[in-house]
DNA sequence: GCCTGACATGACACTTAGTGTCAAGCAGTG
DNA sequence: CACTGCTTGACACTAAGTGTCATGTCAGGC
């Protein structure tokens, strides 16, 4: 990794650390921008380089679990039921968060607590669950525009995402998410896995 | 109805006429609020005191939908299976869009096609889940706070919902919402009905 | 070692969403 | 007529986000 590569790193670590601390603490809409680049030793329109918004900054940190998703969907084995497969791929972002408690809670503490967050969020859950269907229905070897169980089954998976992190995030961490995956995925499976 | 009360809904009326013309004429981003208070001929502080945002001028028209949708589970009778009472719930809120194509396709086109709107109105649907969730609980005598059955049945039923709205509105108002809602349900019934 | 091009930054001005405040207009009431 | 409550417009203000330009800094070629 180049030089400019590596500051450019360091930049957005700072000012995502600086922020995620502020915005935990004091919440989100009682911190502006101009006290977070203050507190990270840069100019406003630095932060509006590295990231589109406000909200950016804090859902940024759940951003790669879209791709995460579907590589791990696509690396299931075939022959695997939809349920089983799925419910792997969900688990695999939910230990991402959970498994690292001391930072992730937080965070999903802010963004399911605030509500111009959580409209983000969900918005890019909207884009992983067209992702996971596009991926389902090849697996499946269905056709996404007439079958409605690819764009479904995602929906389902994603629920089940959203719930279990809802559990777990008004729990402070104390409920055990690998439990809370099993128990919703026992809820969907059978429609996950009705033949079509 | 008071003659002060008329002129609020004849203000509200006019501004959400001249919004919902503007934006889905040039596009949510390219209208600004000074436009859309010129054409309806008010002050933008007026504007505000009607609608919290931008946003709001739009969302708001499928506004009713969440009380309606939870008014609806609860006047279904008590000896209905979970996914037939939670089909004529979805499909009354479905219904009341298609049933006024003419208004309400560019309205959920505008929405569907631009983030901003998504995000908030994913938002919305999470505090219908909520709703309907408790609904179900107290039909079906469960905890809400023990069992994911609830939480996780009316996140499947907005699935569901998401989906046919999105067919309804990609096909132009072509494709038969009623036929689309009973094909999503034949494919989620299986866990809503599936014994606890 | 010097020049040069690519890139990151800060400063500044600007647009737009959204809010607080206050004075003026207008209906209904005694 | 005077009083009260409600709605409105005008104005000033905060904060998010963008365009532009000058400056600085690192890389590789001469």
């Amino acid at each position: 990794m180049t030089l400019a590569e590596r500051k450019r790193r360091l930049v957005a670590d700072e000012l995502a650390r600086a922020a995620l601390q502020l915005l935990a603490q004091k919440g989100f809409d009682a911190v502006t921008v101009d006290e977070i680049v203050a507190a990270a030793g840069v100019s406003k329109r630095t932060f509006f380089r590295y990231f589109a918004s406000k909200e950016d900054v804090v859902i940024q940190f759940l951003a790669d679990m879209g791709t995460t998703m579907r590589a791990e969907l696509a690396a299931r084995p075939a022959a695997e039921s939809p349920s089983t497969a799925l419910r792997h791929t969900v688990w695999v972002s939910i230990d991402a968060c959970a498994g690292h408690t001391r930072q992730a809670l937080p965070v999903v503490q802010l963004i399911l607590g605030t509500p111009a967050l959580l409209a983000r969020f969900l918005e890019r859950q909207a884009q992983w669950r067209d992702d996971l269907a596009a991926e389902l229905a090849t697996r499946l070897n269905l056709d996404p525009r007439a079958d409605l169980y690819p764009h479904l089954a995602a929906g389902m998976a994603l629920t089940a995402f959203g719930t279990v992190l809802q559990r777990w995030s008004a729990s402070n961490g104390t409920e055990d998410p690998k439990a809370l995956t099993d128990r919703a995925f026992t809820v969907i499976a059978p429609a996950l896995d009705a033949v079509g």
